[in-house]
RNA sequence: GGGCGGAUAGCUCAGCCGGCCAGAGCGCCUGCCUUACAAGCAGGAGGUCCCGGGUUCGAGUCCCGGUCUGCCCA
């Protein structure tokens, strides 16, 4: 490798990764024809806000999906990633609103059409951020399919949608109550009304009673500023407090309302005075009575949360001064009877964090019942599966409370809401169509008004699935392509999406969207908590890309995130990736460097072709981690995957397998030097393809300067076969043979250490084996044994006779012995041996006990009780050792 | 109030169907710039698997009851 970084031995990703990204998207690799050959394997993107940047979040999401798509690329399956953004209604609309005002303009002053203009021209202009950080994660996604909700295309499906709805008569308008925002002037679903605990307090009310001077009745409230809006007083029918007071009535301060006294079960006797003020027009439970009653809605409110022209003497103040300003003139009336504080849940926006207002106003809403039967049928027979299983709880909760979706919002970006008002007098029509109407369905009249609201963005996003492949139309994607297989998101939206688009498929396409959704955790900081831009502990992915790389970025975040657990980050955490990466770097390097001027391809490794020990033992840990990882993946146990692939790349390939081969490499005999570097380039390319899921681009890179040796047909490792197991070159008995060689080494260098003997010195090895099989295997491997253990003579047999001074080394079914005459600490030596034979006799009595006890070797498996065995027999191999090492210590 | 997670080494966390003396990364201690890699190599220390019961031949793992902690829903 001639041209490598500034300094060698440091992968240098900034000059990789943005030139295979243009490789594999120029090159078409992320694009499959609907005609291509291969069963098809298809995953739509969570789409992002167009106004959103990646976060931490989004390259967890879009991580793991990378990894699904690449591994099912490779494993030969056409697949299609389809990417795109969703229009975001509220956020994108503020983002223009805030941009303006900069400006010294407002909205109102454009008009709804120059408006929506900028807000397009706002999005063309950096509505590509995302799209364009997700291709530095390496996502990839056939960007040639990209989509947005508000493309031609998704408008119509949406039309479609709602004109179908309409018909069968799911879609209804009409005067609730609804979460409203006055920052944001908009309706809101509940599902975007965020319940936080708010510090306030309960206030007690008389109010006095009509027709006895100097009676009252005490309410309490949370919000004094709704009395205005009161049409009743309930109490607990059983009460009999206040038995007499039912049927009279009340008047109420200020705006000098008579309001009767109502009986309601649903008053709870216990909790303040035992009578509850009643204002169907700001309060849900409220309303619910007042329906029960027959009670009149009064709005005090109006769209900006200034009280209206119903509030009387307050009107025109804010509704916080109005709280202040109610409280201070009940007390001037002498109706005040006290306050307490009083921690409570208010809902607040999504979006802008304003506390939200129940207010009654004219909304479209979507019957969902009839769509959620059928959906959760889908689930629990299996036709859609949730990964980790318990979110089916969560789904099924929500689906089986369900309400009504309140779908139409008072914002101008959006799909507009197909219903047109007729404007002819005293007619009040409304025609839902396709397409503008020329005539008003009820009269007939021509003058005809579009309803000037636009949809939930939801609206759109939950036919993603199957708009974005050309529904309402009958195309090729969509009959290759739909349904969907993997769904990829976190479990936050649950219900805003993937509930919603279960619903959707189903109803529309007869097909749920996808078969599986994988729930991944949510991105923590260090301390647990979200990563929120207004907490500001969020960490940056691109920083960490320009920091170490975006394979580092994936890695850490795929070996840091168990299943469906929160991962909790810190900056450092992505060391573990950067470190990573560029060990594989190191190791392919030394390959590499091996392999030069070696002449034409090298033949993958056959099963008796002049391999050695250490050939077959690295082939036989590969093949047993490719079964391993392709199990863990497929079953998206990604961290575990991983760790599986960190373990073999980073310990059997590089402490052991090239350390092993070196020499052969150096200048051994031209065969064996051969075979080393064959099984070498093999392992190397095999892992190479096993990790390029998780770091597509070192792996890439690696890859491609590989590929002469390797001869692979491939263009690309992007494309090049996922490798298969095979079972023949597993062997147990070899990789026993090889541990317990490497506990031998691992012994040696102990000794050398605890003695301070100097690194280079060369020590005598004696190993004394159980019986001469024992013996053949560790001779077998003398070569690796006495350069890795830096012997300068060994000796293996069996019975051999401990040497006078030595320091043991004591294993099941062989012992070594290094001898140390003039350096060894008798008493030292003795008492760690002591204290190891103590371990080893508790662990033996543990092992005999177990045994001892007939209903263990009557009733456990054969296969435990055979190990058991096998583990005493071994163990009383240990301890005879012990026993003798500590004898001849003398 | 209901539901769901989590509690295992100093830190962050794995540990699937119960079965070999409980693991990883980071951090810590010791020694090494050994020609792929100091972002590294080699050796090491470190655990009441939250507590209490139970089931079982056998429990970090299953069941019951607690404690602490986080999230979702009302």
């Amino acid at each position: 490798m001639t041209e490598d970084a500034p300094q060698a031995g440091r992968y240098d990703p900034a000059a990789v990764e943005d030139r295979w990204y243009r490789f594999w998207e120029d090159g078409g690799y992320f694009h499959e024809e609907p005609d291509a050959p291969g069963e098809p394997f298809s995953i739509v993107i969570p789409p992002p806000n167009v106004t959103g940047v990646l976060h931490m979040g989004h390259a967890l999401d879009n991580t793991f999906q990378d990894l699904i798509t690449r591994l099912r690329r490779m494993q030969g399956r056409k697949v299609l990633w389809l990417p795109g953004t969703d229009h975001a209604g509220i956020a994108t609309q503020n983002v223009v609103e805030r941009k303006l005002k900069k400006e010294g303009m407002r909205r109102a002053d454009l008009g709804r059409e120059r408006f929506l203009e900028k807000v397009w021209e706002w999005k063309e202009e950096h509505g590509s951020t995302i799209v364009r950080q997700l291709r530095r994660l390496g996502a990839s996604c056939d960007w040639s399919r990209e989509r947005f909700t508000m493309d031609e295309g998704l408008s119509r499906a949406v039309v479609e949608v709602f004109c179908r709805l309409h018909e069968k008569g799911l879609i209804y308008r009409g005067e609730y109550l609804v979460n409203w925002c006055p920052r944001c002037a908009t309706a809101l679903t509940i599902e975007e009304a965020i319940h936080k605990d708010v510090a306030g307090a309960m206030y007690s009310i008389r109010y006095p009673v009509k027709g006895e001077p100097g009676r009252h009745v005490t309410v309490a409230t949370t919000r004094p500023e709704t009395l205005l809006g009161d049409t009743a007083v309930a109490v607990h029918p059983e009460d009999v407090r206040y038995r007499d007071l039912v049927g009279r009535t009340v008047v109420l301060p200020f705006v000098g309302r008579e309001i009767p006294v109502v009986a309601d079960a649903f008053v709870d006797r216990a909790f303040g005075t035992g009578c509850l003020k009643i204002t169907p027009g700001h309060d849900p439970n409220d309303f619910e009575l007042g329906q029960r009653h027959g009670l009149a809605r009064v709005n005090v409110l109006r769209a900006d949360g200034t009280i209206n022209e119903n509030g009387g003497e307050f009107q025109g103040l804010d509704r916080f001064e109005a709280r202040e300003r109610v409280v201070q003139r009940l007390q001037e009336e002498g109706l005040y009877a006290g306050r307490q504080d009083h921690v409570h849940p208010v809902a607040h926006c999504q979006r802008c964090g304003t506390i939200l207002e129940p207010w009654l106003s004219t909304q479209w809403f979507v019957r969902m019942k009839p769509l959620a039967g059928p959906a959760m049928a889908a689930v629990r027979e299996g036709r859609v599966r949730f990964t980790p299983e318990r979110w089916e709880h969560v789904y099924f909760q929500w689906m089986e409370g369900i309400r009504d979706w309140c779908i139409s919002r008072q914002l101008w970006w959006g799909h507009r809401i197909p219903a047109w008002h007729c404007r002819s007098h005293g007619c009040g029509g409304i025609t839902v169509a396709r397409s503008t109407p020329s005539a008003c369905a009820r009269c007939g009249g021509g003058d005809l008004e579009q309803d000037p609201d636009v949809l939930d963005t939801w609206f759109s996003s939950w036919l993603w699935p199957f708009s974005t492949m050309g529904w309402p139309g009958d195309t090729a994607d969509l009959r290759t392509f739909y349904p969907t297989r993997t769904l990829v998101t976190g479990p936050d939206i649950i219900f805003f999406w993937v509930a919603r688009m279960i619903m959707a498929g189903i109803e529309f396409t007869g097909q749920a969207p996808f078969d599986t959704v994988y729930l991944h955790g949510m991105v923590k900081d260090d301390q647990g908590r979200i990563m929120s831009k207004s907490l500001g502990n969020g960490i940056d992915p691109i920083e960490m890309i320009e920091r170490y790389s975006a394979d580092a970025l994936r890695f850490s975040l795929v070996m840091l995130t168990a299943e469906g657990q929160d991962a909790r980050l810190a900056v450092e955490k992505f060391e573990m990736g950067r470190n990573f990466t560029n060990k594989l770097w190191n190791a392919s390097r030394f390959v590499l460097g091996r392999l030069e001027g070696c002449p034409g391809p090298l033949a993958a490794p056959r099963p008796g072709e002049g391999l050695l020990e250490e050939d077959r033992w690295i082939l036989s840990r590969l093949h047993r981690s490719v079964a391993l990882v392709t199990d863990r993946f497929e079953r998206y146990r990604f961290n575990e995957g991983l760790h599986l692939l960190h373990a073999f790349v980073w310990h059997d390939l590089c402490d052991w397998y090239i350390e092993a081969v070196k020499p052969r490499l150096a200048g051994g005999e031209p065969g064996q030097a051969r075979s080393a570097g064959a099984t070498l380039a093999h392992v190397l390319d095999v892992a190479l393809r096993l990790l390029h899921p998780v770091t597509p681009f070192v792996t890439e890179e690696v890859w491609q300067r590989l590929r002469p040796y390797t001869g692979d047909l491939a263009t690309a490792l992007i494309v090049a076969a996922w490798p298969r197991s095979d079972a023949a070159w597993v062997d147990d008995a070899l990789e026993t043979d090889m541990a317990r060689v490497q506990e031998l080494i691992r012994g040696v260098r102990n000794v050398r250490k605890r003695y301070e003997l100097a690194p280079g010195a060369g020590l005598d090895l004696v190993v004394s084996a159980r019986d001469a099989a024992v013996a053949r295997a560790v001779s077998a491997r003398a070569g690796l044994l006495e350069r890795m253990a830096g012997l300068a003579r060994l000796e293996v047999g069996t019975g051999l006779a401990r040497p006078r001074a030595s320091a043991a080394i004591v294993l099941g079914d062989a012992a070594g012995y290094v001898p140390l005459a003039g350096v060894i600490d008798v008493a030292a030596e003795r008492r760690r041996l002591e204290a190891r034979a103590g371990e080893e006799r508790a662990h033996r009595d543990r092992i005999a006990a177990k045994l001892a006890e007939p209903r263990f070797v009557e009733r456990a498996p054969a296969a435990v009780v055979e190990r058991e065995r096998a583990g005493l027999a071994r163990s009383e191999e240990a301890l005879a050792s012990l026993a003798a090492a500590i004898e001849e210590l003398g």
